[in-house]
DNA sequence: CTGAAAGCGCTAACAT
DNA sequence: ATGTTAGCGCTTTCAG
């Protein structure tokens, strides 16, 4: 069982080729002045042996591994799953391996992760960070020389690569589309989690800058927007806020929601609002679009499963990660300096058939 | 921006403790004899001076690196996602960090695969082999001393421990379901990508070992020993297969199989089947369960929100992955000797209003 | 163009 | 109970 085969070392490549461990090292590392015989004739020993390069021990000379961090609040919802999917593609392609670490959108598990992969000596850094203004564990991850791009999310207490897509206009789109067919009476559900974003009236006097903000909240931010250049007033009431991240609280804030103010409209901020709301009407027995107007986020498969197939607001999430790999394995390889960017994706609002005039 | 601070050694913090460097690993690794006195000493210095212990240059000497390989077909399906979250959180909790790669059920990826986790190495794998028949990559990976857990699927040709559902029964619980309510045509739709398995007749006279099979092929299994328990012959028409995995041609292959074979009743073997069958349905505006029954497969959200919620066979994913990482662990830490345990998890048949009698 | 030798930071004999 | 020392396998000066 436990057979622990000898692995041939550079040593042994070098035994046999009767050269020395440093032309060795050359020959295979593709550097420094070599004859192309010899390097051929090593090549060949090496492959003979079955020689596979310690990267371990190379990266304890480099203090570089080849590898990326990604942490993310949850693998398995399928945003992430998607945007991971993208990173991990490209990470492939360029000869990176991935590191994925979980945080429940948990500010202080997030701040182990950190820990973790610096420990792990990983190159640099994805991360959707739990609170956009609580950011000193990832400033000090870049002091230290590991490159950090923030995924979803953008933050004002940091210089780095973000890659997001423009929340806010791609709601205010969406919340139009309604106003303009006479809805007045718009719900949206969403997710607030701290105190700080509790707080969303402060939206309302335009006194937040909007990359200063988790998802939610500029998303929150397009629809208010958009209903002040409507000129029409927004009862808040109709904001039904949850406090966690998972389907129960959604549907609860959002059957509340429905019930108590009797939207004419219902939106939501991501898949798990999406669900949660689609649920509350179906449990009201409300019918859609003919009682209530709906639009989701995110085009899932499901959203033209059911009846009716429903209007969404869709958003790149493979081309995300892809992104946020990118601009990381450029950093890392040294074609992109200076400043951090802010790359933004474009969204699509899909129209199908769950929105009416009223 | 390129800081790259000195970051403390082993020999730094012995320096300023005033000890040598093995009393210092001693202290810090916890090991061997040391004073009370001295040990809190150095672990405060070690605070202090905020010392990190360099993972890489343990494990050069251990040859061990407290990460699992996770290698799967896709991390954005539904279920992978989920059962990796599962691996992740139990991995988390005992210590270990993981390296995830997708292969799409590319048996050449898997192999580079393994060979890159084996190169990174990672002190074992949980796999989701692509061909259950072609695993002597991992049977050399075992020998090398890294143990292998199989993710839902098992293998003859593997002494592994693995996990599974038990697929057989599970679809066969399902089938009876239907033919007990009277359906005599019951259409599946199906994944079968291997030559080998598209001579999916075979089955039928029984000449194969269950366990040899991919999940696809055993629960078009457990479909077939159904029928043949209740004397009901299949038109091999009703079995509709698909080469990918994706779900156009899911759609595809089960909307053809309904039009020309006019199943009273529907089945899938998996989230994408289950969504390609679901949207067939619709497209051809049939009625559930009026025009045809229909049951899926995985409990995912989207079943309970379409017209009428599904009738489904539910496994416990999350469980399937976390209940791997503890059997890789376990063999790690030494609690789990001999040869590889089939492990088989529960599913259970949850009853909505998808199906009618005939 | 090639070789010798010095470590990277740590663990684990071995010595005291 | 603590210190000394020899590497783990590799990269990388520095000589030749």
């Amino acid at each position: 069982m436990s057979g622990e085969q000898h692995h041939p070392t550079l040593h042994d490549v070098a035994r046999a080729a009767g050269v020395s461990v440093s032309t060795t090292s050359r020959a295979l590392g593709n550097y420094g002045r070599i004859s192309q015989r010899t390097r051929a004739h090593i090549r060949w020993i090496a492959d003979e042996l079955g020689y596979r390069p310690n990267v371990i021990a190379r990266s304890m000379i480099t203090g570089k591994t080849q590898s990326l961090g990604v942490v993310c609040a949850d693998l398995s919802s399928p945003f992430f799953a998607e945007a991971l999917r993208g990173v991990s593609d490209l990470a492939k392609e360029r000869g990176y391996s991935i590191l994925i670490v979980n945080t429940d959108e948990d500010l202080k598990a997030e701040q182990d992760a950190i820990t973790l992969l610096r420990d792990k000596l990983v190159d640099g850094v994805i991360v959707a960070p739990a609170d956009v203004q609580c950011v000193e564990h990832l400033a000090r991850l870049q002091r230290d020389g590991r490159p950090v791009v923030l995924l979803d999310r953008t933050s004002h207490a940091l210089e780095a690569d973000s890659v997001t897509v423009d929340d806010v206009a791609a709601v205010a789109r969406a919340t139009s589309h309604l106003l303009d067919a006479g809805h007045r009476r718009i719900g949206i559900v969403t997710e607030l989690r701290t105190a700080r974003e509790s707080n969303w009236l402060a939206l309302l006097t335009g006194g937040v800058g909007r990359t200063a903000l988790n998802p939610s909240s500029r998303r929150l931010l397009g629809y208010i927007q958009a209903h002040q250049q409507h000129g029409v007033e927004i009862d808040p009431d109709l904001v039904a806020r949850t406090g966690d991240t998972t389907v129960a609280s959604a549907l609860a804030a959002a059957r509340e929601m429905i019930e108590s103010s009797s939207p004419t409209a219902v939106m939501s901020v991501d898949n798990t609002t999406s669900v949660g709301a689609f649920s509350a009407i179906r449990e009201l027995g409300l019918s859609v679009p003919a009682d209530v107007s709906f639009v989701a986020f995110d085009n899932l498969d499901w959203t033209t499963l059911v009846t009716p197939p429903l209007t969404v607001v869709e958003q790149p999430v493979y081309e995300i990660g892809r992104r946020a790999a990118t601009a990381l394995t450029d950093r890392l390889a040294g074609e992109r300096d200076g400043a951090g960017e802010e790359i933004l994706l474009e969204t699509r609002f899909v129209e199908r058939d769950s929105v009416a005039a009223v």
